[in-house]
DNA sequence: CATTTTATGTCAGCCTTGTTGACATTGCCA
DNA sequence: TGGCAATGTCAACAAGGCTGACATAAAATG
Protein backbone atom coordinates (compact mmCIF):
# COMPACT_ATOMS: atom_id res chain seq x y z
CA UNK A 1 0.00 0.00 0.00
CA UNK A 2 1.14 3.34 0.85
CA UNK A 3 5.03 2.11 1.45
CA UNK A 4 5.85 5.70 1.23
CA UNK A 5 8.77 7.09 3.29
CA UNK A 6 7.01 7.85 6.34
CA UNK A 7 6.55 4.69 8.08
CA UNK A 8 10.53 3.56 8.09
CA UNK A 9 11.89 7.05 6.87
CA UNK A 10 15.17 7.04 9.02
CA UNK A 11 17.13 5.68 6.72
CA UNK A 12 18.02 8.44 4.43
CA UNK A 13 18.24 11.46 5.74
CA UNK A 14 19.62 12.83 2.68
CA UNK A 15 16.05 11.96 1.37
CA UNK A 16 13.59 14.47 3.41
CA UNK A 17 12.81 16.20 0.88
CA UNK A 18 11.36 12.78 -0.45
CA UNK A 19 8.98 12.40 2.88
CA UNK A 20 5.14 11.19 2.48
CA UNK A 21 4.51 15.11 4.59
CA UNK A 22 6.88 16.86 1.79
CA UNK A 23 4.96 15.45 -1.20
CA UNK A 24 1.96 15.98 0.53
CA UNK A 25 2.84 19.67 0.71
CA UNK A 26 3.91 19.84 -2.87
CA UNK A 27 0.42 18.70 -3.71
CA UNK A 28 -1.29 20.92 -1.85
CA UNK A 29 1.27 24.03 -3.19
CA UNK A 30 0.07 22.75 -6.54
CA UNK A 31 -3.26 23.07 -5.48
CA UNK A 32 -3.37 26.67 -3.82
CA UNK A 33 -1.10 27.88 -6.65
CA UNK A 34 -3.36 26.79 -9.33
CA UNK A 35 -5.96 29.03 -7.91
CA UNK A 36 -3.94 32.22 -8.12
CA UNK A 37 -2.50 31.51 -10.92
CA UNK A 38 -6.04 31.65 -12.78
CA UNK A 39 -7.93 34.05 -11.01
CA UNK A 40 -6.51 37.27 -12.87
CA UNK A 41 -7.29 36.26 -16.15
CA UNK A 42 -10.25 34.76 -15.05
CA UNK A 43 -11.67 38.05 -13.81
CA UNK A 44 -11.32 39.43 -17.23
CA UNK A 45 -12.12 36.74 -19.25
CA UNK A 46 -15.79 36.65 -17.04
CA UNK A 47 -16.42 40.57 -18.05
CA UNK A 48 -16.24 39.12 -21.91
CA UNK A 49 -18.73 36.14 -21.34
CA UNK A 50 -14.83 33.96 -22.14
CA UNK A 51 -13.60 31.25 -19.77
CA UNK A 52 -10.65 29.83 -18.79
CA UNK A 53 -11.05 27.30 -22.62
CA UNK A 54 -10.59 30.88 -24.50
CA UNK A 55 -8.37 31.67 -22.58
CA UNK A 56 -5.90 28.85 -23.63
CA UNK A 57 -6.78 29.08 -27.47
CA UNK A 58 -6.10 32.92 -27.04
CA UNK A 59 -2.78 32.33 -25.31
CA UNK A 60 -1.32 29.45 -27.53
CA UNK A 61 -2.88 31.31 -30.74
CA UNK A 62 -0.79 34.38 -29.74
CA UNK A 63 1.87 32.03 -29.17
CA UNK A 64 2.78 30.30 -31.96
CA UNK A 65 1.10 32.27 -34.84
CA UNK A 66 -0.42 30.73 -37.87
CA UNK A 67 -0.66 27.56 -35.82
CA UNK A 68 -2.99 25.02 -36.92
CA UNK A 69 -6.10 24.06 -36.03
CA UNK A 70 -4.65 19.95 -35.33
CA UNK A 71 -1.66 21.17 -33.61
CA UNK A 72 -3.68 23.17 -31.43
CA UNK A 73 -6.21 20.37 -30.37
CA UNK A 74 -2.78 18.41 -29.31
CA UNK A 75 -1.34 21.02 -27.20
CA UNK A 76 -4.81 21.47 -25.74
CA UNK A 77 -5.35 17.99 -25.68
CA UNK A 78 -9.39 17.93 -25.83
CA UNK A 79 -11.78 17.27 -28.96
CA UNK A 80 -12.11 18.99 -32.10
CA UNK A 81 -15.97 19.30 -30.99
CA UNK A 82 -15.01 21.17 -27.66
CA UNK A 83 -11.86 23.45 -29.34
CA UNK A 84 -14.39 24.04 -32.06
CA UNK A 85 -17.24 25.74 -30.00
CA UNK A 86 -14.59 28.10 -28.31
CA UNK A 87 -12.67 28.75 -31.70
CA UNK A 88 -16.05 29.37 -33.51
CA UNK A 89 -16.89 31.86 -31.05
CA UNK A 90 -13.68 33.99 -30.52
CA UNK A 91 -13.74 33.43 -34.84
CA UNK A 92 -17.28 35.50 -34.63
CA UNK A 93 -16.30 37.84 -32.23
CA UNK A 94 -13.05 39.20 -34.75
CA UNK A 95 -10.76 37.91 -32.25
CA UNK A 96 -8.98 35.13 -34.34
CA UNK A 97 -9.03 34.88 -38.16
CA UNK A 98 -8.85 31.08 -39.82
CA UNK A 99 -7.15 31.86 -43.20
CA UNK A 100 -6.83 28.23 -45.45
CA UNK A 101 -3.46 26.79 -45.87
CA UNK A 102 -1.39 27.97 -48.65
CA UNK A 103 0.95 24.51 -48.80
CA UNK A 104 -2.29 22.71 -47.75
CA UNK A 105 -5.62 24.05 -48.46
CA UNK A 106 -7.11 21.72 -45.23
CA UNK A 107 -5.49 23.30 -43.05
CA UNK A 108 -6.56 26.46 -41.34
CA UNK A 109 -4.02 28.80 -39.62
CA UNK A 110 -4.58 30.47 -36.78
CA UNK A 111 -4.13 34.24 -35.99
CA UNK A 112 -4.92 37.02 -33.81
CA UNK A 113 -6.94 40.22 -34.88
CA UNK A 114 -5.44 43.50 -33.70
CA UNK A 115 -8.63 43.07 -31.00
CA UNK A 116 -7.42 39.12 -30.30
CA UNK A 117 -4.02 40.57 -29.25
CA UNK A 118 -5.39 43.36 -27.33
CA UNK A 119 -7.72 40.89 -25.34
CA UNK A 120 -4.11 38.51 -25.00
CA UNK A 121 -1.90 41.50 -23.95
CA UNK A 122 -4.14 42.02 -21.26
CA UNK A 123 -4.83 38.45 -20.05
CA UNK A 124 -0.70 38.07 -20.05
CA UNK A 125 -0.39 41.15 -18.14
CA UNK A 126 -2.00 40.10 -15.42
CA UNK A 127 -0.37 36.59 -15.15
CA UNK A 128 2.56 37.80 -15.71
CA UNK A 129 2.32 40.19 -13.13
CA UNK A 130 1.71 37.39 -10.49
CA UNK A 131 4.18 35.68 -11.55
CA UNK A 132 6.90 38.38 -12.10
CA UNK A 133 6.07 39.01 -8.52
CA UNK A 134 6.38 35.65 -7.17
CA UNK A 135 9.73 34.94 -8.74
CA UNK A 136 11.11 38.30 -7.83
CA UNK A 137 10.12 36.86 -4.03
CA UNK A 138 11.24 33.72 -4.45
CA UNK A 139 14.35 34.46 -6.32
CA UNK A 140 17.13 33.37 -9.40
CA UNK A 141 17.67 30.11 -7.78
CA UNK A 142 13.78 28.95 -6.71
CA UNK A 143 12.47 29.70 -10.31
CA UNK A 144 15.19 27.74 -11.83
CA UNK A 145 14.08 25.09 -9.44
CA UNK A 146 10.49 25.72 -9.90
CA UNK A 147 10.49 24.57 -13.47
CA UNK A 148 12.72 22.06 -12.97
CA UNK A 149 10.29 20.57 -10.76
CA UNK A 150 7.39 21.38 -13.14
CA UNK A 151 9.18 20.17 -16.03
CA UNK A 152 9.72 16.70 -14.11
CA UNK A 153 6.01 16.57 -13.56
CA UNK A 154 4.79 16.84 -16.73
CA UNK A 155 4.00 14.12 -19.67
CA UNK A 156 6.79 12.66 -21.82
CA UNK A 157 4.46 13.61 -24.97
CA UNK A 158 3.44 17.40 -22.79
CA UNK A 159 7.26 18.22 -22.32
CA UNK A 160 8.52 17.79 -25.69
CA UNK A 161 5.72 20.24 -26.85
CA UNK A 162 6.61 22.89 -23.47
CA UNK A 163 10.41 22.88 -24.95
CA UNK A 164 9.58 22.81 -28.47
CA UNK A 165 7.66 25.72 -28.17
CA UNK A 166 9.96 27.16 -25.54
CA UNK A 167 12.55 26.74 -28.29
CA UNK A 168 10.71 27.23 -31.59
CA UNK A 169 7.74 29.18 -30.55
CA UNK A 170 5.97 26.33 -32.77
CA UNK B 1 14.84 22.56 -20.47
CA UNK B 2 16.02 24.75 -17.74
CA UNK B 3 19.34 26.00 -19.80
CA UNK B 4 20.43 27.50 -16.63
CA UNK B 5 17.97 30.75 -16.99
CA UNK B 6 19.12 32.89 -14.97
CA UNK B 7 23.18 33.17 -15.48
CA UNK B 8 24.16 35.98 -13.18
CA UNK B 9 21.88 37.01 -11.30
CA UNK B 10 24.02 40.10 -10.17
CA UNK B 11 22.45 42.61 -8.66
CA UNK B 12 22.75 45.41 -10.71
CA UNK B 13 22.78 43.35 -13.62
CA UNK B 14 20.14 42.22 -15.38
CA UNK B 15 16.95 40.01 -13.67
CA UNK B 16 17.23 38.02 -16.70
CA UNK B 17 14.98 35.60 -15.12
CA UNK B 18 12.50 38.12 -14.98
CA UNK B 19 11.98 38.64 -18.66
CA UNK B 20 8.71 38.57 -20.45
CA UNK B 21 10.02 35.26 -22.51
CA UNK B 22 11.27 33.66 -18.90
CA UNK B 23 7.35 34.60 -17.49
CA UNK B 24 6.12 33.20 -20.50
CA UNK B 25 7.75 29.88 -19.94
CA UNK B 26 6.55 29.42 -15.60
CA UNK B 27 3.06 30.27 -17.09
CA UNK B 28 3.21 26.98 -20.16
CA UNK B 29 5.24 25.29 -17.46
CA UNK B 30 2.12 25.21 -14.96
CA UNK B 31 -0.32 24.68 -17.63
CA UNK B 32 1.36 21.28 -18.74
CA UNK B 33 3.04 20.32 -15.33
CA UNK B 34 -0.91 20.78 -13.97
CA UNK B 35 -2.23 18.89 -17.12
CA UNK B 36 0.40 15.69 -15.56
CA UNK B 37 -0.23 16.44 -12.06
CA UNK B 38 -3.81 15.37 -12.41
CA UNK B 39 -3.79 13.06 -14.66
CA UNK B 40 -3.14 9.87 -12.84
CA UNK B 41 -5.55 10.44 -10.58
CA UNK B 42 -8.31 11.00 -13.17
CA UNK B 43 -7.57 7.60 -14.36
CA UNK B 44 -8.70 6.05 -11.45
CA UNK B 45 -11.69 8.66 -10.31
CA UNK B 46 -13.02 7.55 -14.30
CA UNK B 47 -13.45 3.87 -12.73
CA UNK B 48 -15.27 4.81 -10.22
CA UNK B 49 -17.39 8.06 -11.95
CA UNK B 50 -16.02 10.49 -9.80
CA UNK B 51 -14.70 13.86 -10.87
CA UNK B 52 -11.62 16.02 -9.29
CA UNK B 53 -14.50 17.41 -7.35
CA UNK B 54 -14.48 14.22 -5.50
CA UNK B 55 -10.72 13.85 -5.31
CA UNK B 56 -10.52 17.32 -3.54
CA UNK B 57 -13.21 16.79 -1.09
CA UNK B 58 -11.78 13.32 -0.17
CA UNK B 59 -7.99 14.75 0.05
CA UNK B 60 -9.01 17.52 2.58
CA UNK B 61 -11.12 15.20 4.21
CA UNK B 62 -8.51 12.54 4.52
CA UNK B 63 -6.00 15.68 5.31
CA UNK B 64 -8.19 16.94 8.28
CA UNK B 65 -10.05 14.48 9.99
CA UNK B 66 -13.75 16.12 11.81
CA UNK B 67 -13.51 18.76 9.34
CA UNK B 68 -16.58 21.10 8.88
CA UNK B 69 -18.35 21.96 6.30
CA UNK B 70 -18.12 25.54 6.29
CA UNK B 71 -13.92 24.83 6.62
CA UNK B 72 -13.80 22.60 3.64
CA UNK B 73 -16.25 25.23 1.46
CA UNK B 74 -13.47 27.43 2.28
CA UNK B 75 -10.57 25.73 1.21
CA UNK B 76 -11.84 24.19 -1.48
CA UNK B 77 -13.80 28.15 -2.84
CA UNK B 78 -16.43 26.96 -4.25
CA UNK B 79 -19.87 27.17 -3.14
CA UNK B 80 -21.77 25.20 -0.59
CA UNK B 81 -24.08 23.71 -3.77
CA UNK B 82 -21.63 22.40 -5.72
CA UNK B 83 -19.75 20.99 -2.41
CA UNK B 84 -22.89 19.58 -1.45
CA UNK B 85 -23.31 17.54 -4.43
CA UNK B 86 -19.66 15.81 -4.16
CA UNK B 87 -20.20 15.30 -0.83
CA UNK B 88 -23.97 13.39 -0.71
CA UNK B 89 -22.86 11.11 -3.25
CA UNK B 90 -19.51 10.77 -1.16
CA UNK B 91 -22.02 10.43 1.59
CA UNK B 92 -24.17 7.63 -0.17
CA UNK B 93 -21.80 5.71 -0.96
CA UNK B 94 -19.73 5.09 1.99
CA UNK B 95 -17.10 6.81 1.56
CA UNK B 96 -17.59 9.46 3.98
CA UNK B 97 -19.11 9.71 7.11
CA UNK B 98 -20.58 13.26 8.52
CA UNK B 99 -21.18 13.26 11.85
CA UNK B 100 -23.17 16.11 13.73
CA UNK B 101 -21.18 17.93 16.12
CA UNK B 102 -20.79 17.59 19.80
CA UNK B 103 -20.40 21.34 20.71
CA UNK B 104 -22.28 22.86 18.36
CA UNK B 105 -24.47 20.72 16.87
CA UNK B 106 -25.01 22.94 13.69
CA UNK B 107 -21.98 21.59 12.61
CA UNK B 108 -21.16 18.68 10.40
CA UNK B 109 -17.80 16.94 11.03
CA UNK B 110 -17.05 14.85 7.95
CA UNK B 111 -14.63 11.80 8.21
CA UNK B 112 -13.58 8.96 5.88
CA UNK B 113 -14.74 5.76 6.38
CA UNK B 114 -12.65 2.75 5.44
CA UNK B 115 -13.36 2.60 2.11
CA UNK B 116 -13.14 6.36 2.25
CA UNK B 117 -9.42 5.82 3.28
CA UNK B 118 -8.77 3.57 0.63
CA UNK B 119 -9.77 5.32 -1.92
CA UNK B 120 -8.01 8.08 -0.47
CA UNK B 121 -4.81 6.06 -0.42
CA UNK B 122 -4.90 5.16 -3.85
CA UNK B 123 -5.43 8.47 -5.15
CA UNK B 124 -2.54 9.68 -3.29
CA UNK B 125 0.12 7.11 -4.09
CA UNK B 126 -0.14 7.98 -7.85
CA UNK B 127 -0.12 11.76 -7.30
CA UNK B 128 3.04 11.65 -4.79
CA UNK B 129 4.46 8.65 -7.13
CA UNK B 130 4.86 11.60 -9.92
CA UNK B 131 5.57 13.99 -7.35
CA UNK B 132 8.57 12.26 -5.79
CA UNK B 133 9.73 11.33 -8.90
CA UNK B 134 10.02 14.80 -10.35
CA UNK B 135 11.38 15.60 -6.51
CA UNK B 136 13.75 12.90 -7.58
CA UNK B 137 14.62 14.10 -10.85
CA UNK B 138 14.73 17.67 -9.84
CA UNK B 139 16.40 17.65 -6.36
CA UNK B 140 16.11 19.49 -3.02
CA UNK B 141 17.56 22.73 -3.98
CA UNK B 142 14.47 22.64 -7.03
CA UNK B 143 12.02 21.38 -4.28
CA UNK B 144 12.68 24.20 -1.65
CA UNK B 145 12.42 26.60 -5.13
CA UNK B 146 9.45 25.07 -6.34
CA UNK B 147 7.47 25.68 -3.08
CA UNK B 148 8.99 28.89 -2.55
CA UNK B 149 7.57 29.71 -5.98
CA UNK B 150 4.17 28.09 -5.76
CA UNK B 151 3.89 29.56 -2.02
CA UNK B 152 4.40 33.27 -3.49
CA UNK B 153 1.83 32.82 -6.48
CA UNK B 154 -1.15 31.99 -4.09
CA UNK B 155 -3.55 34.63 -3.09
CA UNK B 156 -2.85 35.76 0.47
CA UNK B 157 -5.96 33.89 1.98
CA UNK B 158 -4.78 30.71 0.26
CA UNK B 159 -1.22 31.04 1.67
CA UNK B 160 -2.25 31.26 4.91
CA UNK B 161 -4.55 28.41 4.53
CA UNK B 162 -1.77 26.61 2.81
CA UNK B 163 0.40 27.43 5.85
CA UNK B 164 -2.13 26.30 8.69
CA UNK B 165 -2.56 23.22 7.01
CA UNK B 166 0.79 21.94 6.22
CA UNK B 167 1.63 23.24 9.73
CA UNK B 168 -1.09 22.33 12.15
CA UNK B 169 -3.38 19.74 9.99
CA UNK B 170 -6.58 21.92 10.66
C1' DC C 1 -37.69 35.09 25.82
C1' DA C 2 -37.81 36.76 21.17
C1' DT C 3 -35.12 37.71 17.45
C1' DT C 4 -31.36 37.27 14.55
C1' DT C 5 -27.57 34.90 12.81
C1' DT C 6 -25.10 30.77 11.54
C1' DA C 7 -24.45 26.14 9.58
C1' DT C 8 -26.24 23.21 6.74
C1' DG C 9 -29.14 21.03 3.20
C1' DT C 10 -31.96 21.07 -0.88
C1' DC C 11 -34.62 22.28 -5.15
C1' DA C 12 -34.45 24.34 -9.60
C1' DG C 13 -32.25 26.23 -13.36
C1' DC C 14 -28.37 28.03 -16.01
C1' DC C 15 -23.55 28.03 -18.04
C1' DT C 16 -19.04 26.35 -19.61
C1' DT C 17 -16.49 22.89 -21.14
C1' DG C 18 -15.46 18.44 -21.50
C1' DT C 19 -17.08 13.85 -23.79
C1' DT C 20 -18.87 10.39 -27.82
C1' DG C 21 -20.86 9.36 -32.22
C1' DA C 22 -22.16 10.36 -36.81
C1' DC C 23 -21.66 12.65 -41.00
C1' DA C 24 -20.09 16.09 -44.75
C1' DT C 25 -16.64 18.54 -47.27
C1' DT C 26 -12.44 19.33 -49.17
C1' DG C 27 -8.06 18.27 -50.73
C1' DC C 28 -3.65 15.57 -50.60
C1' DC C 29 -1.52 11.49 -52.24
C1' DA C 30 -0.61 6.90 -53.96
C1' DT D 1 -9.75 7.05 -58.77
C1' DG D 2 -10.02 5.57 -54.16
C1' DG D 3 -8.42 6.21 -49.60
C1' DC D 4 -6.93 8.97 -45.94
C1' DA D 5 -6.33 13.48 -43.55
C1' DA D 6 -7.91 18.00 -41.78
C1' DT D 7 -11.62 20.34 -40.61
C1' DG D 8 -16.35 21.62 -39.37
C1' DT D 9 -20.81 20.64 -37.61
C1' DC D 10 -25.02 18.53 -35.42
C1' DA D 11 -26.83 16.17 -31.47
C1' DA D 12 -26.81 14.44 -27.00
C1' DC D 13 -24.91 13.95 -22.60
C1' DA D 14 -22.17 14.67 -18.10
C1' DA D 15 -19.43 17.03 -14.62
C1' DG D 16 -19.14 20.66 -11.96
C1' DG D 17 -19.14 25.43 -11.56
C1' DC D 18 -22.81 29.26 -10.59
C1' DT D 19 -27.20 31.99 -8.61
C1' DG D 20 -31.49 32.35 -6.19
C1' DA D 21 -34.85 30.80 -3.07
C1' DC D 22 -36.31 28.40 0.74
C1' DA D 23 -36.16 25.25 5.03
C1' DT D 24 -34.46 23.74 9.46
C1' DA D 25 -32.07 23.53 13.63
C1' DA D 26 -29.27 25.51 16.86
C1' DA D 27 -26.46 29.06 18.64
C1' DA D 28 -25.95 33.82 19.89
C1' DT D 29 -27.65 38.11 21.17
C1' DG D 30 -30.47 41.93 22.85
Amino acid sequence: MSEGSSGGGQRGETLLYLTDEQLRKGIEAMFFAYKGFTSDPDRILETRGYGRAHHRAIHFIGRAHGTTVNNLLAILGVTKQSLNRVLRTLIEDGLVESRVGTRDKRERHLFLTEEGETLERALSEVQQARMREAFRIAGPGAVAGFREVLEAMMDPEMRRRYQRLAETGQ
